[in-house]
DNA sequence: CCCCCCCC
């Protein structure tokens, strides 16, 4: 025929434990299992030409393929990598099929039909005698009995003993007798929480292995009792820990439920795990400076020298009054690209930085501000320092030789693209560029000098809330009410507005400063300009001409604004610093060589 | 039962 031959009556061994190395099957059909759950799943009916199988599933990461169209009906597949593994209540379970790594042999518009003329290997295995018995249910002798004091682990040992484990895939609420193999992918540190409904500790970790992934999370005495225990990268067993559904919002992992450790949880070190069943943590290392053009809030796996490492900070956040710790690094790599990295908590306090270490991460976010992009390790997020992969000893060969001397691309740097190249650009340019024009702002950085500022409207009066600027409505009586508020104020205070004209060498434009960069402008107070512009006409006067004809250089925000049918470009001043010749003249020079090729790079 | 990660 042309096509692959069907390692015929495999599946029958398969199903019985035998270890059958890259068996030839067809695919008989493939749906998605339906479930209340989220997460995308393929149940497959596949055919070894003399039996089949319809208790098998694709591990999430051949999903993809399915999408693609790579797995119709009657395709040949060399399976690669499978577990098999038992769901189900115990001794009644059903042992599936878990096919994690395949090869696609013959397409099955190629192939057409299905061969053969297979029966299910459940009946065909007592007549046939391929089969031995079924593995025991009893626990082995030799199996260890855990040293953590557990006083749960009978099903654990039988389950291990019998090697009848669960894939993490079959968990639900409905089922709790089962025993997962999973490998600790990340773990956070303890909190501790305090609200209304009472108080108490966590600390949650991710878990993963052949057939998906699951997010488990210890409380109070389970926190205490297993934090220590709980190590990343090892792999361990898990027995009667408590099914729920995962709030999507706080979790990108791929399962529609998460677990929580009750008093009935059991958990055993697997001393060899090795066995190649659980799959090692993937790390899909990005250089830095890839991050550039990647989504907000995406995540991402890189690798980086800690160039720079930054003081510990410790604030309030200002929305949720809670205290926290973080503190920032400077990552370099061979992309010549430098992106900063936030650590909190405890990470960022114990994190010594000046030995200039490789730091190894998954799972960061990237937070987008003004242009540039930083990553944060947050919850879920890995950390590895010096981790001994051939990556990391590339990269320190690489540092240690002055690789890290000449970083050109400043992925965190705010405006400009994330390139210090496009950074600097002329009034003009922005035009004929159509900056602003996407869906995101654009910035710019241009030194300009200032023509005229217009004092008309340039305050408005504001709510004197700390952390609200609605503009208030004048109720008379010295009464001033917040609508954002809600609330009627016997005072206000000041914002700034300025609207200026400032021109470089090829244009000009009008831009709009608010409060802070307006200050720092016209060096005065908010409060003392509103005054003036109110009560003193002579001295606003002195405060605005100050600022005519200084320049300096404006870091600019460009975006297209619609007001009614009117579309208007709009530029606003981000920051705004002194005229740095040292800085400009590198930037002129920089543009210079470009339009004329002197002093290029083989000088 | 948490689910917060600021500020620029």
């Amino acid at each position: 025929m042309g096509f692959a031959s069907l390692s015929s009556g495999v599946i029958a061994r398969i199903m019985n434990g035998d270890d059958v190395v890259k068996p030839v099957l067809q695919i008989l059909a493939i749906k998605k299992i339906n479930s209340n759950a989220d997460a995308e799943r393929y149940r497959i009916l596949i055919s070894d030409g003399k039996y089949f199988n319809s208790y098998a599933m694709l591990a999430s990461q051949l999903n993809e393929m399915q999408h693609k169209g790579q797995l119709d009906e009657f395709t040949i597949v060399q399976l690669d990598k499978y577990v098999t593994s038992m769901v189900g209540k115990d001794g009644a379970g059903k042992r599936v099929l878990i096919i994690s790594e395949l090869t696609v042999l013959n397409a099955g518009a190629e192939v057409k039909e299905k061969i053969g003329e297979p029966v299910t290997y459940e009946n065909a295995a007592k007549q046939d005698k391929v089969a031995k018995a079924a593995p025991p249910v009893v626990p082995k002798k030799e199996v260890t009995q855990s040293n953590n004091n557990n006083n749960n682990n009978i099903t654990l040992n039988a389950s291990i003993g019998a090697g009848m484990t669960h894939p993490i895939s079959s968990l639900s609420p409905y089922q709790n007798k089962w025993v997962i193999k999973a490998r600790v992918t990340s773990k956070t540190g303890i909190r501790t929480w305090s609200n209304p409904r009472g108080e108490g500790k966590l600390f949650s970790m991710d878990l993963m292995d052949e057939s998906g992934e699951i997010r488990a999370t210890a409380f109070k005495e389970q926190c205490d009792k297993y934090f220590d225990m709980i190590q990343v990268d090892s792999v361990y067993f898990f027995s009667k820990c408590q099914l729920k559904p995962a709030n999507k919002q706080f979790s990108q992992l791929n399962n529609a439920y998460e677990m929580t450790f009750t008093g009935e949880t059991a958990v055993q070190l697997c001393e060899d795990a090795d066995d190649g069943a659980i799959p090692d943590i993937k790390y899909n290392l990005v250089p830095i400076s890839e991050v550039s053009g990647m989504e907000n809030k995406a995540a991402v796996d890189t690798i980086g020298i800690c160039k720079e490492v930054g003081e510990l900070q410790a604030f309030t956040s200002r929305t949720t009054n809670k205290e926290f710790k973080k503190r920032d690094l400077t990552l370099v790599d061979m992309s010549n690209s430098a992106i900063s990295l936030t650590l909190w908590g405890d990470d960022a306090v114990n994190f010594d930085g000046h030995v200039q270490p490789v730091i190894l991460v998954k799972g960061t976010r990237i937070n987008e501000f003004n242009g540039g992009k930083s990553l944060s390790l947050g919850g879920g997020s890995i950390m590895k320092i010096n981790p001994d992969i051939p990556e990391a000893h590339k990269l320190r060969g690489w540092f240690d030789n002055g690789g890290g001397d000449n970083v050109a691309n400043m992925v965190s740097a705010r405006t400009g693209g994330g390139s210090f190249s496009t950074d600097w650009m002329t009034l003009k340019d922005a035009r004929a560029r159509n900056l602003g024009s996407g869906d995101k702002p654009d910035y710019f950085q241009c030194k300009a000098v200032v023509h005229i500022v217009k004092q008309e409207n340039a305050f408005y009066r504001a709510c004197p809330q700390a952390d609200c600027n609605k503009k208030v409505v004048d109720e008379g009586n010295d009464q001033y009410r917040c609508e954002r508020c809600n609330a009627l104020y016997p005072n206000f205070k000041y914002r700034l507005l300025v609207n200026m004209s400032v021109g470089d060498w090829t244009s000009n434009r009008w831009v709009t400063c608010f409060n802070e960069t307006g200050e720092q402008l016209l060096k005065h107070t908010s409060q003392e300009i509103g005054e003036a512009l109110e009560n003193d006409p002579t001295k606003a006067e002195e405060i605005f001409s100050a600022l005519n004809f200084t320049s300096h250089i404006f870091k600019l925000r460009c975006k297209n604004e619609v007001y009614g049918d009117m579309t208007r470009n709009k530029l606003t001043v981000q920051s705004v610093g002194p005229l740095n010749h040292k800085e400009y003249n590198r930037h002129l020079l920089k543009e210079l060589k470009e339009l004329t090729g002197i002093g290029s790079s083989s000088n």
